[in-house]
DNA sequence: CACCCCCGATGAAACGATTAAGTCGTCGCT
DNA sequence: AGCGACGACTTAATCGTTTCATCGGGGGTG
């Protein structure tokens, strides 16, 4: 048995030294040769060895795009339990407005060593960015899942909400309470997930509008819908349904009775807003532990399908909407 | 300039393994051994090369008691931002119920050779466990801050609001709307910031009742409350106040018509509760950016007193509370 | 057009830590 | 005493990283 990264440098025929800054993510080495070692790396199955992996670190990235969202901290909070009880320890990286870009946190991570990386919240940069910062992952043999995330061409696998499913609920649930006007309140057009709980209700007379994920941005939106005569909405978070409420009330209308809203999310707190949000519910906690037993899985070894897992979500009906006002 | 593992294991007399062995905390090393490796690498202050520490300093654990709470997000992200900007990165570590005790928690920072630790919460596991853990932090000249948290007699700075100024803002605002009996839903008995409140308002005439920090607990606590007349309460966080709103509900009571209830903390989303919480707000962003100020400097070498600094909370008055009823 | 300089790409070799295998001595049991 | 086992330590092999020299081409310059 020769030596490992010799093997590797060999097949593709460069020298030791190309091998690892190809591996490092290094500069100094042409896209062609860059090109080649990979496709070596990936013929013989390298692994790195146990010394360089972290195993002493044990440090895994958690990569959030806010915190604002209580999902977000629900879910952090489950990975990071998770993690714990294998002995690994969350990095935390969360996203702030005009913070830190996206780049910079993985390069932060890469360089803490992390064994692993979690990505969640569907961040739109992850849709449209340019992809060359994840390629620094793949480069490095990186374990990764993506939890609700976008970028689904990268090899990485994915811990989603069935969007569709939950979408349908939610557009069944408004339409069985005789609502004609439906609208719907997503994130910005990137947002993969956004985008796929529009995907699904095609063909439906539908109108739509975008927003970044903050309560106001989404009391505009919502505004702009009922002034089109909607009067149920769809909303891609619960934090966009307040919002929606609030933009509902400031027109003089009462939600349920003008209008109802659905969240998304079910996250905490939502049985003590006025109204009590009805939504639909990610299975948070179920999410988060396979999206922990997946990354766990890549990092000890044993081969993961970059597939996607898709988890089922739940109609949680509260006060939130209500059979629909005849308008006269 | 000889190899540097090779000369601090000149130094010891002993072999390079054994050094590395030593360093990395393996076992197959005897007591005696050891120690005169330690002193050799102290005599000669070996640092490891950048290759394995990947600058595995620049990490700073962040010991949370909970993310349920909006409060703790909303001070994760804050230090999480500032720290980033000043080129750190927060380690996680979030309690959980039944989860990893807070020993662990700090063994695990330690492992991972953090540059400093925030905890935050005031967990009341501060006040009463045995101090034996904080003491290895103490022993290594960790830098520690601590937010709204317990032992201070540790030497460790603390960034806290006012807890006086707090419970005074909410007990005036009650004694102003014309309530008489007014009750507090605190913390458990050990919680510091608990004590403080409660200490504040010595001599008034105050029903007390403790929980640990989840809504349902709280609820309980508040309907003994409201059980002996009380008709202001006075709730040691934003989640317990909700608890406590439900509680009156419950009872078939009105808020704010029957109980007034005023919260702490001032999380997001407290204006979309029913009704919209009057509560006292902390100044959490700022008091995040001084904590990392603090531990950042303390870091950095420019010595840091051991002092507290306060920070003066501010009332938000909401819909929670309304002028008492009077009782006939 | 010839020359030179600069710079990116690359490999050879030095480097530095880790680990496997082997050595030595001591302790305990028969 | 003899034997075996085990712990402590070294030797030597191992493996990725880094430095430094080299190569080669593009483009500006005389």
């Amino acid at each position: 048995m020769t030596k490992r990264l010799a093997e590797v440098a060999k097949k593709a025929g460069v020298s030791e030294a190309t091998v690892s800054r190809v591996l490092n993510g290094r500069n100094g080495v042409s896209e062609a040769t860059r090109a080649s070692v990979l496709t070596a790396l990936d013929v013989l199955g390298y692994e790195r060895p146990t010394k360089l992996r972290g195993e002493r670190g044990r440090l895994v990235g958690l990569v959030l795009p806010e915190l604002q969202n209580p999902i977000f901290p629900a879910l952090a909070e489950v990975v990071t339990a998770s993690l714990a009880q294998r002995g690994f320890t969350p990095l935390l990286a969360a996203r702030t407005i005009g913070g830190v870009p996206e780049r910079d946190y993985i390069e932060m991570l890469l360089d803490h060593q992390v064994s692993g990386v979690v990505f969640a919240g569907g961040s739109y940069a992850l849709a449209d960015a340019e992809h060359g910062h994840y390629r620094a992952l793949t480069d490095r043999r990186m374990p990764v899942v993506m939890v609700n995330a976008g970028v689904s061409d990268l090899g990485f696998p994915h811990i989603s909400t069935d969007d569709a499913v939950a979408v349908e609920q939610a557009y069944g649930h408004l339409r069985s309470l005789g609502h004609e006007r439906i609208g719907m309140v997503m994130g910005p057009e990137d947002h993969v997930p956004s985008r796929r709980k529009l995907a699904a209700l095609e063909g439906k007379e539908i109108q739509v509008e975008r927003t970044n994920f903050s309560m106001e941005s989404a009391r505009l939106a919502a505004a702009k819908l009922i002034d089109r005569g909607v009067t149920g909405m769809i909303c891609a978070s619960d934090v966009l349904a307040l919002g929606s409420i609030r933009a509902a009330r400031r027109l003089g209308l009462d939600v349920p009775g003008d209008v109802s809203v659905v969240g998304f999310d079910d996250s905490a707190l939502m049985t003590c807003t006025d109204p009590p949000l009805t939504t639909v519910r990610q299975p948070i906690e179920l999410m988060g532990q396979s999206a922990v037993d997946l990354l766990v899985n890549q990092i000890e070894g044993s081969g993961v399908e970059p597939d996607e897992l898709l988890f089922e979500p739940e109609l949680v009906v509260r006060g939130s909407t209500a059979p629909a006002r005849k308008r006269y």
